[in-house]
This record gives C-alpha cells, structure tokens and sequence, in this order.
DNA sequence: CATATAATCGAGTAATTACTCATATTACCA
DNA sequence: TGGTAATATGAGTAATTACTCGATTATATG
C-alpha cells in the first residue's frame, strides 16, 4: 500500500546527466507557472511538458504519472518556504520582535501576489497526497536554525513552542494575507496591519 | 466582461416547482461531498449529476456550467461558515473570552473533519470564480449580529474592529487547524490549544 | 379533462487528457 | 573512433469529460 503510493510520487528515473537535470527543474518550474498563473484546473500533463520546452515523451521519463510531478511542486514550495520564513525572521536583532515579525509579515504578502494560488493547490493536493513524511523531513531539518533564533528571543516569548509555531505560523500568516490582499480592490495596508497583529498575537500570547 | 463573467455563474433558470428546488439542491449536496471526500479532481459534471440521482440534462437545466455549480457551492458554504462562527461565539456570557474563544475552536475542529478538502478547494477556487461580491454581501450581513456580541467583549477587546474581525478570523483558524490535523495522527489536543492560541493572541493583541 | 408549461431524461458528440512506444539524437568512454 | 547507455522525441490511443438536444413525463390551471 505505501509502496503503491509511493510508486506515485516516487521518480521513475534518476536524472543522471546535467541536461536531464535541467529536463526535471524545467518541467517543475513549468507546473508551479501553471498552478500559479491560471489554477489547478490547468493543470495538465501534455501543458506542462509544452511550457517546459520538453516532449511529453520526456516528462514521463522521470515522472510515473501526474501526481508525481505535484508532489514534487509540493516539497519544493514546502522547503522554500520554510526558508523565506527563517530568512525573514532572520534580521538584525536591533530590530526588536515587532520589527522582525513586520519583516516577516512583508515577506509574506511580497511572496504572495506570485504564488497564492499555487500554495492553495498545494494546500489542496497535500491532504490527497502521500507527502506528508517529506514535509516533516523538511520541517525538522529547520529545528537547528530556527532554535538559535528562538535564543534571541528567549526573553520575550517566554513559553514558546518553536518547532510548534514553525507549524502553526505559516499556514496562519498564509491565511491572514490571503483574506485581505485576494480583496479586490487588495487592501495590502490592512493585509500587512492584521498579519503584524495575527503573528503577534500568536507569539505573545499569555498562556 | 462582467455579464459574460456573470453568466458563467448565475442560474440559467429558476427553480419553479418544489422538485425543481430539490433537484438544485441534491447537485449543490452532491458536489459538496463529492469535493469534501474525493477532491477537486473527482468534482466532475457527470459524477455529480449521478451522486445526485439526477440526469446530467437536468443539471444543465439549472446551471450553465461546472463552474456555476462550483460558484453556488462557494456561496453555501462561507455563508454556512459565518453562520457556525456567529453561532459559537453565541455562547453563555459567564463562559468568559476564553470559553468563548475555546467553543469557537472546537465547532472549526469538528467542521474540519468533514469539509478540510471542500474548505481547501474552495480556497483554491475563489480566486478564480467572479464570486466576491456575493461572499461580501454575506460578510456585510453578519454585521449587525456580530455588532451585538462584540458590545458585550468591549471592555476586554478594547481597539478591535470587528469586522475586520470578521474577515480575518475563519480563515486564520482553518489554517491552524488544518496545520495540527491533517498530520497522521492528527493531534487534535495541539490542534485545539493553537487554535485557542491564535485566535486569542489575535483579539488580546496589544495595539 | 385538456392544454400548456415545467421538469426530467440520457444517448450522443466533440474536445481534452494521461500516458505509451517505437524511433532518433546526444553524451560518455574504452 | 566506434559502441553503448542515456536522453529526447511526438504521433498515437484509450479513456474521460463538459455539454447538447430531441423526446418523455409530471404538474398546474381553466
């Protein structure tokens, strides 16, 4: 059963070769422009492998079928995120809380007028398919360097969970952005004065 | 451009006859779990007509396409979603913000389980359909409702807007809840204690 | 009861889509 | 340089899907 599933999502072939390297990235990028740009329901094999520059032919050379190539798109928007998200909080300390979450909050919304229907097809297809364990992977592997954050701010935020709000503040901040700047006209001042207000919330909470 | 938008949309006709109105309302049902268990994917005009047990003739009858039958099904649902919320901050006073916040995350947790793939999908697909005016029409009428409940939290929500409240809210909590239980095993105990985390850390959130 | 209107039916169609496979091209190495 | 493994190609196919339309059945009304 796990091993059907991961037949899915699995690659079929290892790129051995640089061009068949560039083939998959090519072909990854083609999806997330799709997803991105018009929507899940464009999401097809035969329109990936046309923007990819790439054969049909070739595309399921190193994928064994559609969901493959979304799961894929799904651990390297997970992986990216997670590192604009340390990135962000990652500024210099003068800044105080407010003004990192601020940054943070920024990041968010400037991410988001590119990717915000991509991250809710991802959101979609992540409880379809079987994903789960990389994205944990992914997860843990930032627990060293978001710990040394957490250090810095040890004082204010006392009783923080880290590896629990590196779990909860994506999908919320995600959330809260999404709310105000899908709005249209988008009303991004608000977007960025109830993101501030969520993140903050959240991480000063009095227990 | 906005009527042709329109009437991807609006009815193609109106239910005349009582049979008539069930039949619309067995697709919108039909939909809605065909999306809630299966997914987008699965959301297809012959499944749901057959899920329905109505003719896919009939389905055409009353909706001039699949992304009608989607648009109605985003209307049911935030109105559904604003109605739970309202409901669940309706709670006895005595129970204090906390009680009431604590009610409030619960109700989400026990719609999450059923409706978290419909909740996604919509998501997904709002951003596509010409459905904000009607979700702000829906919005702007929990006014007044909410205006009441929010009189009694004064004094403990000093500088809160409540209908930024109103906005920000469901979907800030969809997401924490989503994040704690959709892992396998979901955790719902840390589900409930984010939930109530955010959610309070918001309102409480010095200005 | 008769007639008109509303509702339902479902086989059929044109278009789309996921995926295969036989063939051709490119890179590597002895 | 020749051989071979890796990579790329894209026409083709079986299956799915959104939607139409001519015919039938149910309901209301006078």
């Amino acid at each position: 059963m796990t091993a059907a599933l991961a037949s899915l999502v699995s690659p079929r072939k290892l790129p051995r070769q640089r061009r068949a390297e560039a083939t998959v990235a090519a072909i990854l990028e083609a999806a997330a422009q799709l997803v991105a740009q018009r929507g899940l329901a464009a999401f097809n094999t035969n329109a990936v492998a046309e923007r990819a520059g790439v054969s049909i032919g070739s595309l399921y050379q190193y994928f064994p079928g559609k969901d493959a190539i979304m799961a894929a798109l799904i651990a390297r928007q997970h992986a990216r995120q997670v590192q604009s998200l340390l990135d962000a909080l990652d500024t210099p300390p003068t800044a105080g809380l407010e003004g990192r979450v601020r940054a943070l909050v920024r990041a968010a919304m400037h991410h988001h007028h590119d990717n915000a229907l991509l991250a809710s097809a991802i959101d979609h297809e992540e409880a379809r398919l079987p994903v789960r364990d990389v994205l944990d992977q992914i997860l843990e592997a930032a627990g060293p360097q978001l710990h040394v954050l957490m250090e810095e701010l040890r004082a204010e935020l006392p009783g923080l969970d880290p590896l629990a709000a590196l779990r909860t503040l994506p999908p919320l901040l995600r959330a809260v952005v999404d709310a105000w700047a899908n709005l249209v006209p988008p009303d991004l001042e608000r977007a960025e004065k109830e993101g501030v207000r969520a993140v903050l919330g959240y991480l000063q909470a009095a227990r």
